[in-house]
RNA sequence: GUGCCCGUAGCUCAGCUGGAUAGAGCAACGGACUUCUAAUCCGUUGGCCGGGGGUUCGAAUCCCUUCGGGCACGCCA
C-alpha cells in the first residue's frame, strides 16, 4: 500500500529528531522534552513542500529564540538518502523543506502498482466497526433526511473500509413498539373509512397522515375485500400491520438499493423483545440501581445518564419506550456482537439523545468513547430558486425515489457528500441535472471520460500504458504535471483524514481538485504526438489520474463513465 | 428559560486539535478551439472571518460575552 506523503513525512520527522538529539548532545540546545513533531504542507508554495513548527514549540523549554533554534537544527540535519533537497528557516521560526521530484515519481509508480487498491491504508488494523444509518421508521416512504443520511452513512462506511477497518453496515428496523401501534391504528382507520365512508371513524390525531397508508388499504381491500370488518380490533390491526409492514420494508430496501446502498445487516427491533434481551437489559439496569419506579413507570436515573432529568424506560402501561429498546440494542452491538467501534448517524433533531445514549452505554460498562454519533443537518431542496417541498410527479412530499427519478443516483450521492455533515445543505435540483461546468458531478466525470477517450485513441495507434519502471518519469517537469502528481500522491492521506474526521465530503472536494488539475494539465500539455519518451511518461501520469478519479468515485458509489 | 449546531467573498461552502500574505466553486468581466472531448482552460474583480473583550511570540481557529439563524427539551421515535 503506497503512501508517499506518509513516507516523506516520516523521513522528515526522523531527520528532525536526529538533528535535535545531536544539538542537545553537543550542547547547542538544552535538554528538552520533544513534543510530537507535526509536519504540514504550507499553504504558500514559496514556503516549500513541507514545513514544521518544532522550533517554536520548544522555544520556552530551550530558552532561545525560535529562529535561533531553527538555525541550530538546520545546521545539524543530515539529509543524505532522503528526498530533501533544501531546508530553510523562515518567518517566525518555521523550518521549510523543499524536496526533489523523486518522491513524486515514486508516487506515480505506487499508483501504477496498486491500481484499484491505491489509496487504501491500514489505520483500522481490521478493527470491527459498525455504521448504523438511515434506520427509517418503516411506517412510510424515505424522506430527504434519510437520503442525506444514506449517502453520508454509506460513504463513511466506505471510507472506513478503505482505511482498513472491518466495516458492517446496519439498518435498525423499528418494527416494534409504539410507532407500530400507531401504524396499525392508522391502517385500521383508513380501512374502515374506505369501506364505510370518511365519517365512519375519526382518524386519530397522532396517526400517520401519509397517502401511502390509504394506498396500502386500497390494495388490501381489492385483494381481500371487507372480511376484516367483523374481526376484533386488536386482531385486525395485527393483520393489517403484518400486511403493510413487510411491503414498506421491501420498498425501503429497494429504494436504498437503487441509491447504491447495500446493508450487511437489517436488525429487527422486535427481535430484542423476542430474544428477551430487552428484558434482560432492564433487569441489569435495575440490579445496578440505575432505575427508579415512579407514577407506575420505570425510569432511568438522570445521574446515570449525566443528564438533568430521569427518562422513562417502561411506561405505566407496561410498554417499554424506544429508549429502552435502544439501550438493549447498543448492548447488543457492543457486548453480544463485540464491535470495537459503533457509529450512528442521526438527524440533527436527535442531538438531545446523544448524551443520554452515551450515558446509558456507559452504565452497561461500555466505554462511551466507543460510540460516535454523527449528526447531520437537515436538507432544503431548491427548484427555480425557491424551496421545493412537493414532488412534481406525485404532488406529495419529495421522497428518495422522487429525488432519484429527478436527478439520478450519481448527482444525489455527490451532492449530499459535498458538504460537511454539520452544515445545512441546500440541494439545488436544477443544478444537479445541469450538464455544464457549474455542476461538479459532471466536471469530475468528464475528466474521467476525457482520460479514457485519450487512452483509447492512443491505444488505436498502438500506444498502451507502459510499465512505470520502463519509462523516464523525470521527463515530467512542467508545473502542471508536478502539481497533478503531488495531488495524486496525497490520496491516501485524504482517506486517513476522512476516516478520522468521519467526513467523506473531504473526498468529493479532493476529487474535484484532481479533476481540475487534470484539466489544467490537459490544456497545458499534449500527450499524443509528443516525443516518444515524453509521451510515454505522460501516458503513465494520465492513467494514474484516471485510477485515482475512478477509485474515489467508486468509493462514493458514483459511476465513472468512459464516454460522455 | 436551558442545551446543541451554524454565522468566512454577491451566492454555496473549505479552512476550526492555534501558525506565515484567509482559500475553492459558482456568479460578473476579459481572453483561448485547423491539433488527444470547449461538459475544458487562462486571467481580472471581489473579505472588519457577525460584533466586542480575553489568553500569547502568534487567533477565522481556544475562552468569555453579545447579536442573528436553525434545532431540541414528550410515559414520541
Amino acid at each position: 500500500m503506497t503512501n508517499l506523503v506518509e513516507n516523506v513525512t516520516q523521513q522528515i520527522k526522523s531527520v528532525i529528531r536526529q538533528s535535535l538529539s545531536k544539538a542537545i548532545a553537543n550542547g547547542e540546545i538544552p535538554e528538552v522534552e520533544v513534543p510530537e513533531i507535526s509536519i504540514e504542507v504550507p499553504r504558500e508554495k514559496g514556503h516549500g513542500d513541507f514545513s514544521t513548527n518544532i522550533a517554536m514549540q520548544v522555544t520556552k523549554q530551550a530558552k532561545k529564540a525560535p529562529r535561533q533554534i531553527a538555525e541550530i537544527l538546520i545546521k545539524n540535519m543530515d539529509t543524505s538518502n532522503t528526498y530533501i533537497d533544501g531546508i530553510e528557516c523562515a518567518g517566525p521560526g518555521f523550518i521549510n523543506f523543499r524536496l526533489n521530484n523523486a518522491w513524486l515519481y515514486a508516487a506515480l509508480k505506487g499508483i501504477q502498482t496498486d491500481k484499484e487498491n491505491y489509496g487504501r491504508i491500514d489505520i483500522g488494523n481490521g478493527r470491527k466497526v459498525m455504521v448504523e444509518f438511515v434506520s427509517a421508521n418503516p411506517t412510510g416512504p424515505l424522506h430527504m433526511g434519510n437520503a442525506r443520511g444514506g449517502a453520508l452513512g454509506d460513504c463513511i462506511a466506505s471510507v472506513l473500509d478503505a482505511a482498513g477497518y472491518d466495516v458492517t453496515r446496519e439498518f435498525y428496523v423499528n418494527d416494534a413498539g409504539n410507532q407500530i401501534e400507531k401504524f396499525g391504528i392508522s391502517l385500521e382507520a383508513r380501512y374502515i373509512q374506505l369501506l364505510k365512508g370518511e365519517d365512519a371513524i375519526v382518524f386519530p390525531e397522532d396517526g400517520y397522515q401519509g397517502e401511502d397508508i390509504i394506498d396500502h388499504m386500497k390494495d388490501y381491500i381489492s385483494a381481500n375485500g371487507d372480511k376484516l370488518l367483523d374481526v376484533e380490533s386488536a386482531e385486525r390491526r395485527r393483520i393489517l400491520v403484518e400486511y403493510a409492514l413487510p411491503k414498506n420494508i421491501e420498498r425501503i430496501k429497494a429504494g436504498l438499493e437503487s441509491y447504491g446502498v447495500k446493508y450487511d445487516v437489517w436488525f429487527s427491533e422486535k427481535s430484542l423483545y423476542d430474544s428477551g434481551e430487552l428484558k434482560e437489559t432492564l433487569e441489569i439496569l435495575k440490579e445496578k440501581d440505575c432505575t427508579i419506579e415512579n407514577e407506575g413507570a420505570t425510569w432511568i436515573k438522570a445521574s446515570v445518564l449525566g443528564a438533568e432529568k430521569d427518562e422513562v424506560l417502561v411506561r405505566n402501561n407496561g410498554i417499554p419506550t424506544y429508549f429502552a429498546a435502544d439501550i438493549a440494542y447498543h448492548r447488543n452491538k457492543f457486548l453480544k456482537r463485540n464491535f470495537d467501534w459503533v457509529i450512528n448517524l442521526w438527524g440533527a433533531d436527535h442531538h438531545g439523545h446523544v448524551g443520554r445514549m452515551k450515558g446509558a452505554v456507559s452504565s452497561m460498562g461500555i466505554d462511551p468513547d466507543k460510540l460516535d454519533v454523527v449528526l447531520f443537518q437537515l436538507v432544503r431542496l431548491y427548484r427555480n430558486g425557491e424551496i421545493a417541498r412537493m414532488s412534481k410527479r406525485t404532488g406529495r412530499a419529495i421522497s428518495l425515489t422522487d429525488l432519484l427519478d429527478e436527478v439520478g443516483r450519481d448527482a444525489a450521492r455527490f451532492f449530499f457528500n459535498m458538504k460537511a455533515s454539520g452544515s445545512h445543505l441546500d440541494f439545488d435540483l436544477d443544478l444537479a441535472v445541469k450538464q455544464s461546468n457549474d455542476n461538479p458531478v459532471f466536471y469530475v466525470q468528464y475528466a474521467h471520460a476525457r482520460i479514457c477517450s485519450m487512452l483509447k485513441i492512443l491505444e488505436g495507434e498502438g500506444v498502451t500504458v507502459p510499465a512505470a519502471d520502463s519509462v523516464n518519469l523525470e521527463l515530467l517537469q512542467k508545473a502542471e504535471e508536478l502539481e497533478l502528481i503531488k495531488r495524486l500522491a496525497e490520496y491516501p492521506e485524504e482517506i486517513r483524514i476522512s476516516a478520522q474526521t468521519l467526513e467523506p465530503s473531504r473526498l468529493t472536494r479532493y476529487v474535484m481538485d484532481v479533476a481540475g488539475l487534470f484539466h489544467s494539465f490537459y490544456n497545458a500539455c499534449r500527450v499524443k504526438g509528443e516525443e516518444e519518451n515524453i509521451m510515454k511518461a505522460r501516458v503513465v501520469l494520465v492513467d494514474s489520474a484516471r485510477i485515482v478519479i475512478k477509485n474515489v468515485l467508486q468509493l462514493l458509489s458514483i459511476s465513472a463513465p468512459e464516454r460522455m
